[in-house]
RNA sequence: UGUCCGAUGGUGUAACUGGCAACACGUCUGGUUUUGGUCCAGAAGAGUCUAGGUUCGAGCCCUAGUCGGACAACCA
């Protein structure tokens, strides 16, 4: 019955094709590896989806490793964290908690017979000059004069290391391969190098360390990872990911790589989203500007608009931009169904409506999700004296303006239609009251005047109006392509990324939200209860706006 | 004067592996609407980097180019 015809990724087409064949036993088992060296964002969510998606479609498994080999830049506060976005995703990694920390024994043993077996040694030199030596992609390199060290000396050596004998920089274990290869990779890779610092798992066991590419692919196989699946920039790691395995014989792990994930108007690096966050340019980590996870959570995103916008991007090898829009589409797409709509006003104007009997207050009926009929009705109080939104009331409006002006009627939404009839402005020019008459007719679902009207305000009675803090956020970018500018990023940060509404006024209903409940202001957006609210006084994020014709016409 | 990867509407992906280039976002038009939201109907927009070749037929295969990206950390 299914007419859509389901079209797989190139990731997707290759586990089907092995799968099929029975190759590596025919399962599937991923992973996924962050560095506990910073915040997941936006990019990692899509590796995650990935890995973790990859595993439920086809029955297998994804562990979650924390890639730790280098201890001085890793912390246990960044895999708290990491812990925390990836469950909030909704991915569960079970008991398959790891660390490539985890296989240090197992590691130094590989590294031991490498050089046992003539395919590692030890070279005294300087960084300095083993980089000097490594030549240039386009000029081979030129051997070390260590590199035909007898194995007895070099793993001598090596056990010094370990024991600490040796002072950092001052030795470094080398993968025995080709100086003159094609590939920088292959020109006898550093894999082991002195780092007298501690480890936050390991502790002061080790001050040897194995690298990244000494690190990766072992841990792979150790956990009989069947698919491994990286970013682009680690293509030319594979053949050196592969020699190791060939070599040390074990698991035949694979690399497979996908583009990451570029977005416009956001920088997706962690190294520049630290500079933000130190640099004081945002608030913190979770800034809801920030686009890592627990930024975007804090903003208003939900896990199943990332991961739908995750599904959308799509995985691909060619490396492009994907356009935000496509972000902010998900999450309205997610929210109109499950957001509950309530009214609020964040630049407010009084309304007095003049002819509604002073001291008196009804109760209305208002729905609380046009999208959702279980999410029932509640009431609203309504007098003579309302506030609504600045912008929704023009001294001379121009042709297509729906909404208030001299002479003009609306509704006000689930109330009563009011026809303007005069305003005040203050000193400065500014309108400080507007006054109307409302017609008792046209009370909303008991109104059979006919009467039409163009426009609905939302509006929050002054009596019991909640004061609130509302947090209007933008984009943090004003550039487009953030990865091709010359200048300092910084540069490009949008000044009205942020814009707070101190004397928002809300409905009563929103004042006893917890923190972390979403909802619609109606007209306005989608909106979420920050954790810096006080019992008196609500702190809104705006997490995005409504799609909004009108303002998009008018600029 | 190396190796590897890539090139399809504005953007991101697809095209049952050789059969009239599709989907989503975005844009525009109209309808519905007590949210200028949602929803519904519709439109514009690429002939697939270039040049050859194979084929009845090429976005898919071959050749040669062009353009873009990655690789020279004791980072991952």
């Amino acid at each position: 019955m299914s007419s859509e015809k389901e079209t797989l990724n190139f990731i997707e087409q290759m586990v089907e094709k092995d799968l099929a064949e029975g190759k590596k036993g025919g399962v599937l088992h991923t992973r996924f590896p962050p560095e506990p060296n910073g915040y997941l964002h936006i990019g990692h969510a899509k590796s995650i989806c990935l890995n973790f998606g990859l595993a439920e479609k086809y029955n297998g498994q994804c562990n979650l490793r924390f890639d730790d080999t280098n201890p001085e830049k890793e912390d246990t506060e960044y895999v708290d964290s990491i812990k925390e976005d990836i469950k909030w995703l909704g991915y569960d990694w079970a008991d398959r908690e790891y660390y490539a920390s985890d296989y240090f024994d197992q590691l130094y043993g590989f590294a031991t017979q490498l050089i046992k077996d003539g395919k590692a040694y030890i070279d005294d030199r300087t960084a300095e000059e083993i980089s000097k030596d490594r030549g240039t992609p386009t000029r081979p390199g030129v051997d070390s004069p260590y590199r035909d060290r007898p194995a007895e000396e070099s793993l001598t050596i090596f056990e010094e290391m370990k024991a600490g004998k040796h002072d950092e920089g001052t030795h470094v274990l080398r993968a025995k391969i080709d100086m003159a290869s094609p590939i920088m990779q292959l020109r006898d890779p550093v894999i082991y190098r002195i780092k007298k610092a501690s480890h936050h798992r390991t502790g002061d066991k080790w001050c040897i360390y194995p690298t990244y590419d000494f690190a990766h692919g072992q841990s792979d196989s150790i956990e009989n990872i069947t698919h491994s699946l990286c970013t682009l920039e680690f293509a030319s790691h594979r053949p050196l990911y592969d020699w190791f395995i060939k070599e040390l014989g074990i698991f035949p792990s694979e690399q497979t790589e996908f583009a990451r994930l570029n977005l416009s108007y956001t920088v997706v690096s962690k190294r520049k989203l630290r500079e933000l966050v130190e640099g004081n340019f945002v608030s913190g980590w979770d800034d809801p500007r920030m686009p890592t996870i627990s930024g975007i959570r804090r903003r208003g995103y939900t896990p199943d608009s990332i991961k739908n916008f995750a599904s959308k991007v799509g995985v691909a090898k060619r490396d492009g931009i994907s356009d935000v829009a496509l972000l902010e589409h998900s999450v309205r797409e997610d929210l109109n169904k499950k957001a509950n709509r309530v009214l609020g006003v964040l630049d407010p104007i009084k309304l007095v409506i003049t002819n509604y009997p002073e001291g008196q207050t009804e109760q209305l009926d208002a729905v609380n999700n046009p999208e959702d009929e279980n999410a029932g009705k509640r009431q609203i109080p309504f007098s003579r004296e309302v506030y609504i939104e600045r912008g929704d009331f023009m001294e001379e409006p121009p042709r297509k303006f729906f909404r208030l002006g001299p002479d003009r009627e609306v509704r006000l939404k689930y109330a009563y239609i009011v026809k303007c009839t005069g305003f005040k402005k203050n000193d400065a020019g500014e309108i400080e009251e507007v006054y109307c008459e409302y017609d008792p007719a046209t009370k909303s679902g008991q109104d059979n005047t006919g009467k039409k009207v163009k426009g609905t305000l939302g509006w929050v009675e002054a009596n019991n109006a909640v004061n609130a803090e509302i947090r209007l956020y933008d984009r943090l970018f004003k550039t487009e392509d953030l990865n091709t500018i010359e200048d300092d990023f910084k540069n490009h940060l949008n000044p009205e990324s942020l814009t707070t509404m101190t004397n928002a006024m809300v409905e009563p209903s929103v004042g006893k939200m917890e923190v972390g409940t979403q909802f619609q202001f109606e007209r306005m957006g989608y909106f979420i209860i920050d954790r810096d609210s006080s019992d008196t006084k609500p702190v809104i994020n705006r997490t995005v706006t409504l799609r909004d014709n009108w303002a998009k016409k008018n600029g």
